[in-house]
DNA sequence: CAGGTCACTTGATAAATATCAAGTATTGAT
DNA sequence: ATCAATACTTGATATTTATCAAGTGACCTG
């Protein structure tokens, strides 16, 4: 794997503290591989042979049960994804693809548990991640059996909104439509007409770009919890 | 604490490989405590002050929101609950209260940071404990997603029955109708039309005892699945 | 820039699910 | 054992959500 990827993946907090030997060790046999949209990297049900580390682009998570798919996430660079998977050495619970064109480097699984193993460090940065992933799904499960698909749309769009910094009252969705439908849990046509219904609270929408015109108000709608909406505790 | 527990909290997976000095260590300042059904032992958002043990009895998990109710799970002996926000040092995401007359052993969240930093041993305990957590609220969710009602209620009833062993044709529901018709998502009305839903395919309910007369046919309608079934991988 | 593909929208309808308002069982306490 | 409280059930209705069927609009691609 070419050297000037090292700093950029190192900078994750799963490795910086790692020790240079681990590192090094870790990066035995990986590699770096580009990828068009649209291509299958993970089918739910294999076995772990990789950690996925996404460096450019962005990879689907979603899943698949009796001919119906749902998205269960969308990771951004750079970040790791499947570690559960990887450290239980168990198949895959997701299927990933990428949405765009995409640069990954692919860890062995067997580095990522040998060095697990042997450096206390590494151990106790895959507690962190794991237990920041396990909360991070809670929280989106608590969403799903808590809120309707509007109030879902309307949190969604607010922790979009702080996501930006700052607060500006424009931003753009992150991704297509019908995928943000299936990531709120709902059917496309009624993400159309969740967005109609969220006019009345100030809401505009150009193509991918929303106007928040009164946050307040929709925050009065939303009631957004951190409990729920908060992705830093 | 009483010396008598801590063979039986000793033999737990997240326990077990610690070395004796740390899990004394672990123990200081723990207590045993008892306590009656309908008790709230935690509040989402406060502070993770210690790690619970459940040794006998049986604890319910929820949350809340905007006035409404979820039953995320319902912990069995023995076991530990709300690891994730005990070693990140975080608020609880979720509530907890007793559901029966329950015994619990409360460990300062404290200790089990203070090991978690200094013993590898722990510290690989626990990712294996959080990755098992993290992978079992993943097919949750995704059940959620991706199934209606009813189909959640079937595969329940195939869980529950092979979670008995053997695979009886009998058994109780483990929980009270409207605690489960929450913790599958749906209104308890709801569930009493779905379980006569499932009459057709040889489903009995008498009470909280459930009847699987035709496990193949029921199956066939439910359609399960390992990657979101299988509470072992 | 024309044409085709595909995402998105809109309207109509159907299905799933929740709510409300009775009832009927079951349970627990005295 | 009796009574009250509470869980559960059932029916009627309302709401939420999905599906189907046209459209319209955006974005490639040649």
């Amino acid at each position: 794997m070419p050297e000037r990827y090292h700093d950029e993946i190192r900078r994750l907090p799963l490795f910086s503290d790692l020790s240079d030997e681990s590192f090094i060790s870790l990066l035995q046999g990986a590699y770096v591989q580009n990828f068009p949209p649209q291509i299958t990297l993970i089918d739910e049900g294999d076995t772990s042979d990789f950690l996925y580390i996404l460096v450019s682009g962005a990879v689907e998570m979603f899943s698949t049960w009796n001919g119906r798919e749902t998205s269960m996430d969308t990771i951004r660079p750079v970040t790791t994804f499947i570690l559960a998977a990887t450290v239980k050495d168990a198949v895959y619970l997701m299927s990933a693809r990428t949405v765009e064109k995409s640069r990954l480097i692919l860890l062995p699984s067997e580095n990522v548990r040998r060095i697990f193993e042997t450096d206390a460090t590494f151990a106790k940065c895959i507690v962190t991640e794991l237990a920041q992933g396990y909360r991070s799904i809670v929280k989106t499960s608590k969403e799903l059996k808590l809120r309707t698909s509007l109030e879902r749309l309307a949190n969604y769009l607010l922790r979009e909104q702080a996501r930006g910094g700052g607060g500006a009252a424009e931003f753009d969705l992150p991704m297509e439509k019908r995928r943000l439908a299936s990531y709120l849990g709902m059917a496309p046509e009624n993400l159309s007409r969740a967005f109609k219904a969220l006019q009345p609270y100030g809401v505009e929408v150009a193509g991918s770009r929303i106007t928040i015109n009164d946050e307040a108000d929709l925050r009065a709608f939303a009631k957004p919890s951190p409990l729920i909406d908060d992705a830093s505790i």
